[in-house]
DNA sequence: CTGGGGACGGGGCCC
DNA sequence: CGGGCCCCGTCCCCA
């Protein structure tokens, strides 16, 4: 598993309770074909939107678990951090929301690479054995062509993209109502929906709308004869990749894919 | 158990 | 270079 979803499981069972604000905005449910919400949308959300970007020089200290990396997740959870509290002041919910273990086996890759300097994030991950670190500092500064995040492991081959991963630690995006950070506009943007209920992307077979563009996209899927993923024993097709994982590991295909 | 929906995250592309 | 948006993907929960 390639990203922090996994951090998720925490919150996944302390939801906001967003049905009390769901539907508030009934009336912009009126569910706009694919609307493009962009500027109507911001423009109300704005009122939402909390750049606290004041936060970020705070948090890069700590960047502790902002970052459970991978596997480890388990662990960062287990010690909350000071960071987040506040970067978020949800403490409750957000921490757990990270960036980016790499790819599959993120524990491997990960440890040996942990050159990162900040404490925190990788720290728990694997063994403090990065005293490589000599190098990094600032990816600028580092001979390597890379540049290297402080928090974590990854590097990019690009300022601008290392700018942008960075604020998958610092979470900059804050929603106002239930202090939940996110590290994009537009991640926060379509948070709020779940809180004002607005769900500008509907189906044009069955008219339902959906908050979450690439949800409709999944629920298009539904309606499709032939789905996107197919079983390549039995040909069975499935709307969404781990269905067709959990259909394969559990069963018609004995072979686990 | 399976399918579907909800909520998110990250990389890449375009402006 | 930065912001915004899209696409793809994943996890969790529920019916």
């Amino acid at each position: 598993m390639p990203r922090s979803f996994l951090v998720k499981k925490y919150f996944a069972k302390q939801k906001p309770n967003y049905s009390e604000l769901e539907y508030q905005n009934d009336s912009l449910l009126e569910r706009f074909p694919l609307a493009e919400l962009s500027s109507a949308d911001s423009t109300c959300f704005t009122a939402g939107l909390v750049w606290d970007l004041s936060v970020l020089p705070t948090l890069y200290l700590p960047a502790s678990q902002s970052e459970p990396s991978a596997t480890s997740v388990p662990l960062d959870l287990s010690s909350p951090s000071s960071l987040s509290s506040n970067a978020s002041s949800s403490g409750e919910e957000d921490e757990g929301r990270t960036s980016d273990p790499p790819s599959p086996e993120p524990v491997h890759t990960y440890a040996p690479r942990q050159r990162m300097k900040c404490t925190g994030v990788m720290a728990h991950v694997s063994p403090p054995e990065e005293e490589e670190e000599g190098e990094r500092e600032t990816p600028a500064t580092a001979a390597r062509p890379a540049f290297l995040c402080k928090h974590c492991p990854k590097e990019y081959t690009s300022l601008g993209a290392l700018k942008m991963h960075i604020r998958s630690h610092t979470l900059p995006c804050v929603c106002t109502t239930c202090g939940k950070a996110f590290s994009r506009p537009w991640l926060l943007r379509g948070h709020i929906r779940t809180h004002t209920g607005e769900r500008p992307f509907s189906c044009p077979h069955c008219n339902r709308a959906f908050a979450d563009r690439s949800n409709l996209r999944a629920h298009l899927q539904t309606h499709a004869e032939v789905k996107k993923y197919q079983c390549g024993v039995c040909s069975r097709t499935f709307s969404r990749m781990s269905l067709l994982q959990k259909h394969s590991s559990s069963g018609c295909c004995s072979t686990s894919v």
